[in-house]
DNA sequence: AAAACGGGGAC
DNA sequence: GTCCCAGTTTT
């Protein structure tokens, strides 16, 4: 047996039961795809299935809005793929009747879509000879061919591209794609591969030359950004002071609290001498000085701290607006957001 | 070519 | 802490 061969064997006896793999229709293939990028199985399941019970076809996404999109993609992250989705599914509806295409070169052109989506629709749905690359086929590619081109360079996608389609198994590119990735997945992990069960170790550079931590290669590339986030909580217990974030920073579109970013840590008392305080109102009354909380993201570090105020302010701003608490539910909040009002209302 | 974009789980 | 997850878009 040759290499996908050997993978596909092994998938037919190993693959995990997954509720994507049991259609062929391209809308619920995309949703799940793109639900999956950047995130494990396991975190994007319930997402899933809320998704495709909320939106059984593109028509009803089509016809959704984005709040709601984000709304039901709150805590997920990497929030720019629901509002791409939209986007692209309102086209499908228009361009394409509500008819998802299948076609690589159709998918390639749609927001949201890359070459690895693409080529994971494309296969799945219509069985078009397209080979995924995704992080599982990086590793095993790297480990099984001792590739040290690092994964991450333009020129190093190329190089595991070319690989990965001249692997492919032409004749069954739909079993392929799933069987390379799940045995990236479950096999051929990152930390503790599983080589002493492993089907085609006897022909794998990285087993045979004992490499596998080494491989695949990555380039390390992040700088991570501090930022102080000092978010003012005002309320009535009725209603809430809210914002609408917006787009060019995190959480585009997404509602958050009136906030004043400084550069650095501030002293409590500093912080209430700053202009931007003193907008907010003229008798600010702290009821309450939070902890402050790390939250971490990708490139940033996000310092926040919540203050409670007595009075709501005279003016607002551009994007700040009156919530009725009862309605918060229905609004797409971040994480760290989320956690306290929840916390702070007792929901 | 590099940076931005979330959140969580494994080690 | 570090790495990485069924990546894509923007700069």
């Amino acid at each position: 047996m040759n290499f996908s061969a050997e993978l596909i064997a092994w998938y037919t006896d190993n693959k995990r039961d997954l509720p994507w793999r049991n259609t062929t229709d391209a809308y619920i293939i995309w949703l799940s795809e793109i639900i999956l990028q950047q995130t494990r199985v396991e975190q994007g399941m319930p997402y899933f299935y809320r998704f495709a019970e909320r939106y059984p076809t593109v028509t009803a996404f089509a016809a959704a809005h984005e709040d709601d999109i984000l709304k039901l993609w709150q805590g997920l992250g990497y929030y720019s793929r629901g509002r791409n989705m939209l986007k692209t599914a309102q086209l499908v509806q228009q361009q394409y009747n509500g008819v998802f295409p299948v076609s690589y070169h159709q998918l390639i052109k749609l927001k949201g879509i890359g070459e690895y989506t693409a080529a994971a629709i494309s296969s799945f749905s219509a069985n078009e000879a397209r080979a995924v690359v995704d992080g599982n086929v990086y590793r095993v590619l790297a480990r099984y061919f001792g590739i040290d081109e690092p994964i991450n360079s333009p020129k190093g996608k190329k190089t595991f591209q070319k690989i990965a389609d001249d692997v492919l198994d032409n004749a069954r590119p739909a079993l392929h794609n799933q069987a390379i990735m799940e045995f990236g997945a479950m096999l051929c992990k990152p930390k503790n591969p599983a080589c002493g069960i492993c089907p085609v170790r006897m022909d794998c550079i990285a087993f045979k030359t004992n490499a596998t931590t080494c491989l695949p290669v990555k380039l390390k590339t992040v700088k991570i950004r501090k930022r102080y986030f000092n978010y003012m909580l005002i309320s009535d217990g009725e209603k809430i002071l809210m914002n609408k974030r917006n787009e060019g920073d995190i959480w585009a579109n997404m509602y958050d609290l009136p906030l004043v970013e400084t550069p650095e840590l501030m002293d409590i008392v500093e912080l209430l001498q700053l202009p931007q305080m003193k907008n907010l109102g003229s008798n600010i009354a702290l009821k309450d000085n939070s902890a402050i909380i790390k939250h971490v993201l990708t490139h940033q570090q996000l310092y926040i701290r919540f203050l409670i105020l007595k009075d709501f302010p005279k003016e607002l701003q551009e994007n700040w607006f009156y919530a009725d608490i009862e309605n918060l539910k229905n609004l797409a909040l971040p994480k760290p957001i989320f956690i306290f009002i929840k916390y702070f209302f007792n929901f």
